[in-house]
DNA sequence: GCCCTAATTGATATATTGTATCTATCCCTT
DNA sequence: AAGGGATAGATACAATATATCAATTAGGGC
């Protein structure tokens, strides 16, 4: 994330929360920022203890969820299931909105990577869930994988 | 799995264990039982439950978890990372190698599917991962969707 | 500015999922 | 039958996540 301007991102996120009617608290500031300048995604006591390193902030692991809930509804973070962890949203500067997002995860180090799939792509995975009887995948997709080093070790 | 006859699944798994080098022994069966008779995907601790329902087994949690890492090593079951649930895996029977398998799993109500993709969205996943330095993705494939249902009533 | 209300945070308890470790038992081989 | 590796039991605990209620804070109308 360190390629947007980081002022420009906060106050992009302050304005996505005042329009969902919601306050950027201290607090909630916080957390995104240890997102922001996290260069891998985080898990919720990961984020507690960046909050919490070197200062007087105590920043207990139940308000990181309640906060990352929130920030997830604004659409300025996502929750990667397969991994357990959080990453910012890449998009958060942007004006319009962002259907699709693809995430790359690492099976072993469990690295993240945000991917951009063909149009093309999603429509297959749609299509084919279309058939199982899913009405919709979801806007954000996980994606399993090795990364070259791991899939190196493990051989 | 009731489309196959149990007895043929059972013994084909034991035949897999056997050429994997492990005993197919009664606590393994009885995971591997549950999974195959359920018609949805179970946690580890709801596979316990079944296994002790009504009988006088006592399955501790534990094995259970052993016991899964076990039959996935043999490639009788799947775990699905996203909904953190355990199913029995579709080809048992198969003698030849399976190395694609897909899935849907409902964002709501956690029901799984298992769909088939065409090789060409495969190539087109694979492709997106190779140009992110991700030398392969998993050759199971987890997606998340709405079911129809609970696209329905979240609307 | 002050009060009221709603939003936010604090604090505590507890549920859920998963791993580590050591011991006991089983079963195959010789 | 004995030895030894595989399997299972038992216990502890780590990591992730949710529920709930009380305390505090911030913003809007007066």
């Amino acid at each position: 994330m360190s390629m947007v301007d980081y002022d420009t991102v906060m106050s992009a996120a302050e304005q996505k929360c005042i329009q969902g009617g919601i306050r950027f608290t201290k607090r909630r500031k916080q957390v995104l920022s240890v997102l922001i300048e996290a260069d891998v995604a985080l898990s919720a006591y990961e984020i507690a203890e960046r909050c919490n390193a070197g200062s007087d902030s105590n920043m207990p692991a139940m308000s990181v969820y309640r906060i990352l809930d929130l920030l997830q509804d604004q659409n300025l973070i996502h929750r990667l299931e397969i991994a357990n962890k959080y990453v910012s949203c890449s998009h958060m500067t942007c004006s319009h909105e962002h259907d699709q997002s693809q995430f790359l995860i690492c099976g072993g180090c469990r690295h993240v990577e945000e991917i951009y799939l063909s149009p093309d792509a999603v429509d297959a995975l749609q299509t084919a869930a279309s058939s199982a009887g899913f009405s919709a995948i979801s806007p954000q997709l996980e994606i399993k994988g090795w990364c070259a080093e791991c899939r190196q070790s493990n051989e």
